[in-house]
DNA sequence: GCCACATACTGCAATATGTAGTAGTATCGC
DNA sequence: GCGATACTACTACATATTGCAGTATGTGGC
């Protein structure tokens, strides 16, 4: 029946109208500050004409609901929009991650900039990390403190935020390693100290990578 | 003098064109192959467009050449270029990285679906970080068999390497972690029994940031 | 002499972002 | 009881980026 290929967007409205109808208003509210922004990060105007596309494709149902005096469009999935998620679901998907990180652009220019700014640029990082976790924190007390609407995914839920304390954690891990590393660096490097310096890292990762296919080998 | 603001992606771009002159289909191989894929990623037809801006801005000099008897675009900084690029290495990064995880939405979407497909998705995430770690390899194999063009910036290189591996480290040890707590789930999960699971996680999760925010705070 | 592959791009529709704006409703201080 | 401010519930639109297809020339192997 569908005939166009929805994007990932289209799913996770999906799968969230699959466990209860929600406003448009609701969505993006969820969107924003539900762990799905951590993986899927959408702005508000995208969450307000995804649904629209839906509507089109005769996944989901709207109608006009009055809440507090006001009217709203709520969104309801159809038997269609069921079957489309199930597909989705059920079809591969490459594990592949895209970190988009413009401090490790910066740090990836380190070069062109003098040692100071580097410095600057990797404690923002661990700064950065530490502010997600703090965000992380609050969702969870969200989440705690109000009342379950989603038991049967709460698990998984809490799965994905260890997740992404494993990620800051990591990121915090690495600073700290480089902060150390980069002690000792000054800005009138001698050129065969930066090569031996390149060579221990390069080194290095090459063992952690000889290891891990090792282990996948098995 | 420049009005305009630039995107990172512009600047990344002239962080490339900071070492030395590349023709565009350089850049694109370059963005396409290296480290900076895995933190910027970027189309083919975003590269070859993003230079013209850049020349528009007078940040950037276009000239062709010929190469084996083709012409090409080659693109030099200019001064402007220079000054722009250390204006964006020393401005203030908030350190957010942005995690585009598809694999990570259906296992969110997880309780509308059956546990083998859970359990499916869930290997796929460690498949993919398996793969990334087998690119990243070759990757490194690539710089250290080429004759090295950018010595200054190759410990730098190194190290956003061994972050990417932290990464990959992190997803498979959850998906060890996970993949074992899911096995003695199943499809006719009592509710009481779910949300005990779900407790766990959220809790363990809390016990781990407050050990994060502990040690940030010293 | 021809085919596959590498080089060196361009064009464009669909998708996504970023920013601003509109208009009604509830809440709180004074 | 009045105005200021915040929250609700969106829409509009310019710009940025992707995804995919297409074009055309040069090189190496058989």
């Amino acid at each position: 029946m569908t005939t166009k290929k929805l994007s990932p967007t289209s799913y996770v409205l999906l799968g969230l109208l699959a466990r209860r109808s929600w406003s448009a208003y609701e969505l993006n509210i969820h969107m924003q500050k539900s762990i799905l922004t951590a993986f899927w990060p959408r702005t508000e105007s995208h969450v307000y004409s995804e649904p629209k596309k839906l509507l089109a494709e005769g996944l989901v149902s709207a109608n006009k609901e009055e809440h507090n005096g006001r009217l709203r469009t709520v969104y309801s999935i159809t038997e269609d929009g069921h079957k489309a998620l199930q597909r989705w679901l059920t079809s591969p998907t490459e594990g592949y991650a895209a970190i988009h990180y413009e401090a490790m652009l910066k740090f990836l220019c380190a070069d062109r900039g003098d040692i100071e700014t580097l410095r600057k640029n990797v404690r923002a990082i661990a700064e950065g990390a530490i502010e997600e976790a703090r965000l992380i924190g609050e969702g969870i007390d969200d989440v705690r403190n109000s009342t379950p609407i989603n038991i049967r995914g709460m698990p998984y839920n809490a799965m994905a935020i260890n997740f992404l304390l494993d990620v800051v954690e990591a990121r915090l891990r690495w600073v700290e390693e480089i902060e150390a590393g980069l002690a000792d660096f000054s800005n009138t490097q001698e050129c065969e100290e930066t090569t031996r310096e390149g060579e221990k890292y390069y080194k290095l990762a090459q063992a952690r990578l000889a290891r891990i296919l090792a282990k996948s080998n098995k």
